[in-house]
This record gives structure tokens, C-alpha cells and sequence, in this order.
DNA sequence: TCGATAATGATATCCTATTATCAATAGAAG
DNA sequence: CTTCTATTGATAATAGGATATCATTATCGA
């Protein structure tokens, strides 16, 4: 709500390049811990903070799952989904999406959104 | 884990048969109200020791849902996923799957499940 | 009908993500 | 350089679902 200033500190700008650069939904502890190999002594405070305001600015996205803390994603990647990983928790982006999820749905039934996960073992940890 | 024995009571009856008779996923709270009709001063860690108990008998499964409490629905209902009126906050079961979810997955990621989530307004509250 | 003990209900406690608090620090305007 | 005050960081507090505790009650085999 407030309208007030809005001063540069290297800990936001740090934040936000770290959430630029990412290729994948960062929760709050990975975001802490990348943010904190430049910024000595990053509090979780301040990333909560940055990561409300972004939110709030609309440039930066929550992807939800149950039972696992939220992660957050440049807001200007398209409409698409996530994968989890079980062995490494990390979440994933994955491009496309089935448009014929509204068919599902019983009549008189609107639908205004949808979300799709994927659970499974990433690439990475398959090896 | 407790082997113990499995007394016949009448709240685990009501709180069994209203998950039978249930025609989507239901929630403690409601669980709790639902049962509560047959069973005077029906306490919430009841209903939350019987969930636990059918659980493991792999009788019911748990519907998660980010943010929400957990809904509970009987486990022999076949793959199928949901649907939350934002207006009642009710979970519906939506019958079918799009099971080409799987190809847009990038390769070497290998997937075990997936959950499709729709959000909206259901046909009670569209009128 | 009795007795052993599982189940119940009220409530305290845990858990974990998120928010609030507040003194200390550091942008930035003059 | 000073001053003003937004921002930070450490930490206490909150919130909500789920679990643990424990005295009381009720099931069920003998």
C-alpha cells in the first residue's frame, strides 16, 4: 500500500538479478541462499520483502504446492507448468499445456484457471 | 504402525460412511460437521485418528490442494482429478485425464504423476 | 457382568512458512 | 558532509493445520 519511495540497496538488486537469471521457480531459501554468495549477511526478512513487492509490481509470479514452500518465477514467461523433482525438490518449467482441460468439466461448471504439476525424477538426478 | 486391535465404534462408523456416501473430496471441517449430525460432540482429533487409520489402509486418499487443508475422498474412484469453486470453496471431482501430459516433458525427466487442478465457479454458485 | 485397554474428546503442543518489531545501517537529497 | 528516513537483519510473534497428551469413557472377550 505504501506509496513511498523506493531507494537501490545492492541486497534487491541482487534478489532481483537472481530471480532474472533463473531458470526455474526459486523458493525463499534458495533465493537466500543464491542471493547470499554477493550479499554478506542477506537476512530472510529482506528477501521476503523484495519478493512481496515484486509481487505486488506484477514481476514476479507464486507457483504453489502443496506441502512445499512457494516459489517465485519472472511473471513474463507464458502460460505453462511445473515438474517436481522427488529426489531434489526442485521445481522445473515446462513449456506447453493441454488447452482441452475446460472439456472435462461438467456443464455449467466455469472455469477460470488451471494448474497442472508433473511429479517424477528430473534429469539431473535420473543419472 | 500399531498392529493393536480395531474396536467397532460408533464415531469411526459415521466418519467411514459419510466419506462412503461422499460425492466429492471433504475436508476435516467437514468432516467433522458432516459426522457431528449423527454423532453428538464429535471431537476434531477423532475425525483426524480415523482419516489417519484409512489412510494407511489405503481405503481414502488425500486431495492437497496449495494453501487449503487437505480433502479426503475414497481411494476406489480411478484416476481422476479436480476442480475448487472460489466462491464455496468446494472441491469437485472432474472424471477423465489428458494423459499426453507426459510428452511435454523435456527427455531424461522421467514422470510418476501428475495432478491437474481447476479453479472457477461451480455450477451452485454460476446461478 | 467384569475387567483390560482401545478409543474418545478437550486441549496443549508442534511445525513451518510468513509477518511484525525495532534498533542499527545506509541511500540520497541538499 | 549532514540529515532524514527507508531499508536491513536478528528475532520474536503469528497463523493454521496436524499431532501429542491424558483423564475419562466405552468396547468386547472371558
Amino acid at each position: 500500500m505504501a506509496t513511498g519511495s523506493n531507494r537501490k540497496t545492492k541486497q534487491r538488486d541482487a534478489l532481483v538479478s537472481v530471480l532474472e537469471r533463473a531458470e526455474r521457480p526459486l523458493s525463499v531459501a534458495e533465493l537466500l541462499e543464491a542471493a547470499s554468495k554477493r550479499i554478506e549477511g542477506l537476512g530472510v526478512a529482506t528477501v521476503y520483502r523484495a519478493v512481496g513487492a515484486l509481487l505486488d509490481d506484477g514481476r514476479i509470479d507464486a507457483v504453489e504446492i502443496p506441502g512445499e514452500p512457494t516459489r517465485y518465477e519472472r511473471s513474463d514467461k507464458g502460460h505453462h507448468h511445473h515438474f517436481q523433482c522427488e529426489k531434489c525438490d526442485r521445481v522445473f518449467d515446462i513449456a506447453g499445456c493441454l488447452d482441452n482441460l475446460r472439456k472435462l468439466v461438467p456443464p455449467k461448471f466455469r472455469v477460470k484457471q488451471h494448474s497442472v504439476m508433473l511429479y517424477g525424477v528430473c534429469a539431473t538426478c535420473s543419472r
